[in-house]
This record gives structure tokens, sequence and C-alpha cells, in this order.
DNA sequence: ATTTGTTTTAAACGCTTGTTTAAAACAAAT
DNA sequence: ATTTGTTTTAAACAAGCGTTTAAAACAAAT
């Protein structure tokens, strides 16, 4: 027997599902009602709101795989082995969760104020230690001289952009979500490679 | 004496700038009559639904921008040329209009078929002559061996991202629109050297 | 068995949405 | 001056929205 799904849960849940796929303004109350199989004004006996239950998912969304990247920038490793981890565990995370690229970018076009409240824009872009060690490398010459925000924004780009377009790639190419999976994994490596390539001081 | 605008045209201009700035559902066809100083029901005599209008909109808007973009790729140019031609235009392209890139994501979101449908993923997004480059120059060994789509998403991803998460940037950096202007304008060369260095040959 | 507090329910509220209707205003042609 | 076709208007429509209310159902404690 299955124990029965506390109804916050349930709630929780499906409106996760929901706003992920269709984004706050085409979920209705009472289509999380109906798919989470509750009463409509279950929602705000549990959460006051539909702007604060949608607070609460974004907080779990993004502090979920906000957390294990700010380990490994803020990691004791040295800087290829360091890039190399970040790609990969953020490439994973997206993997996982295909939709929350797009589900953030909405949030900060159209709310931006609830990603900076949170400080989320810190977890899930903090490089101050990066950045000291991108300088640091510079300063010995075993890279060249970069703008540390700016490497951070390429590496960024790199990692999420493809999984805003991930319906233009896989309609151009014909892919399967399968397909789109193995052309992201392959990135781990491309992109990797562009970082480090570009950060090799002048061969003169 | 200014001539008057024909209606038309100030429904398109100022749903345009709503769309843009707020998005589809956050736009009210109320909201577009009262800032363009029209009837309510005009909007539906000229353009029969919202939708439609958005349709409309969603036309000129990419359709100005992928003209242009369109023909650098396909022009007969060497690929260091054509490659730093292509991202200097399309930045400039979206300093002009630093919304769009947010605006197509949503659209891609939601209604990709809204952009299938109209070959902008073509235009926006077409590498044949390009790809055929890429592998010629690596069948002479100027450059490396590279998949031309992961490339071509690497270059895409580089130039659009950052307009996307255009509010994070500024909000982390306390930059200005004006710094971010700077900020972009920088990256021409930035995006230029870092596809460059990724493509040399192995130096062995 | 009864009280107490929590959870769930059905129904309604007030408001906004996109769209339609039918009349009025206007301009051009006869 | 009158007809014709186009454009604009105010008003209404039905449907959907998020939310509130107040009663019912339930579980736990006395």
């Amino acid at each position: 027997m299955i124990a029965k799904q506390p109804t916050k849960d349930k709630i929780i849940h499906t409106a996760t599902r929901l706003f992920l796929e269709k984004g706050y303004d085409r979920t209705s109350v009472r289509d999380i009602a109906t798919k989470a199989k509750i009463n409509v004004s279950l929602m705000n006996y549990y959460f006051r709101s539909k702007e604060m239950l949608f607070e609460t998912i974004i907080d779990l969304l993004i502090g979920k795989a906000s957390i294990s990247l700010k380990e490994i920038l803020n990691a004791p490793l040295d800087l290829e082995q360091k890039i190399e981890k970040y790609i990969s565990r953020y490439i994973d995370i997206l993997i996982e969760n295909p939709l929350l690229i797009s589900f953030i970018l909405a949030v900060l076009s159209h709310n931006p104020e609830k990603l900076t409240r949170l400080k989320v824009a810190d977890h899930l872009y903090n490089t101050e230690v990066f950045s000291n060690q991108l300088m640091e490398e510079a300063r010995k010459g075993t890279i060249r001289e970069v703008n540390p925000e700016q490497l951070y924004v390429n590496i960024l780009s790199l990692i999420a952009f493809p999984f805003a377009i991930k319906d233009m790639i896989n309609y151009r190419n014909n892919y399967t979500n399968q397909d789109f999976v193995q052309f992201i994994q392959h990135r781990k490596r491309i992109i990797y490679e562009m970082i480090i390539s570009y950060l090799k001081p002048n061969q003169n």
C-alpha cells in the first residue's frame, strides 16, 4: 500500500510540472487543482496565493540546482579541473531538467526581482573564488589575461543556451529527445576545449 | 504638421513595444488600445484576433533581423572574415533591440510552431554554405575538424545568451544600460577570438 | 461522547479577458 | 444632395481568472 501523499506536496509537485511546461501565466489555479486532484481552494489554503506558490517553487527549483554548482566553483581544484567539473555537472543538472533554463529565463524576463530577492543570482552565479583564481593564473602567465565576468558569461552561455533553443535544434536536425541528450553530452568536451584553448597564453 | 499615422500602424507599433516588454500573455488588448489611443475593437477589425496580430509582429520582428544575417553567412568571404562579420552584425542587431532574444525564446518556449511555420528557423539559422565551408577548411587542414552544428550553436550561444540574462548581468555588476552595451561591445572581439582559437588545428 | 482544531468542500464573488454587435461618423463618388 | 463603402465608436457578451466564504468532514484529545 502506497502512503497517501500530503496535499501540500501534491500541489507543489503538480504546479512545478505545469509551471515548467506552460509558464506562470498559462497555468491556471483550476488546472493545478484538477491535475493534482484536489479542491481549488486548497491552493490558497496552503500557499495563500498563486504568486506565493510560484515563489516557493522557484526557490525549490533553483536552490536544489545551485548548491552543488557553487561548491565546485569554490572548491580547491586547479583551474582546468574546476572548469571541466563545472561544465559537466551543470550539463548533467540541465539534462535532468531540460525545461529549467527556459523557466529561469522567463522569470528573469518578467520578474527579475524574484531572482535577485533570493540571492539566487549569487548562487547560480557566484564567482569570487573563481575570479581570483583566474587573475592569479594570469599573473603567473599560465593563462592569458581575461575579464573574469566575460569568461564566466561565456561558459554559462555555452552550457545553458542550447537548452533554451532545444526545440529549434531538434527541429532543424530532426532530433529525438534522445538525440538531443547525445548532442548535449558531446558538448561537455567541446565547451571544455573551447574554453581551455581560449585561455592558453599567446604562443609567440 | 505631422501626417496622421494610419490606425493599423499605430496598433502594430504599440503592440510590438508591449509584446517585447511584457510578453504575449501579460499584454491585454485593452492595454494596446489605450496606449495606441484607439478603440478596443479596432484591433479585431484590422487583425481579426490578438493571436494573428502577434503572428504579424513576430514576422516583422524576425524577418527584419534575419535577412542581413543570412546574407553574411552565405557571402563569398573567407572563414575568419565571415565569422567576424557575422558576430559583429548580429550583436549590432541585438544592441538595437535588446529585448528581441527574450521575445524569441518566449515564443520558442510556448509556441515553437510559430517559428518553424515561418521558416524563421531557416533564416536565423541557415548554415548550409557555412557548414560546407567549415568542412572544406578542415579537409585542407587549415582548421580542426568540427561538427558544424555544434560550432554554430556555440557562436549563437555566445552572441545571444548574454542578452537573455541582461538583467542578471546588470544586477551583479551594477551596470547601467550603457555599461551593458559596452560589455557587449567588448564581446565582439572576445567571441571572435574564442572561436578562432578553438578552430586552430592542433599544434604538435 | 464531546469538544477542539485542522482539512476539505461547493458555491459564489468581483474582476478582467478577447471578441462581437450594431449603430454612428466619416470620406468619396454619383 | 445622396448613395456607397470604409472606419470608428460604445456597449455588451460569454468565459475564465484568482480568491473568499461558510459549511461540512475529519481526526485527535478529553
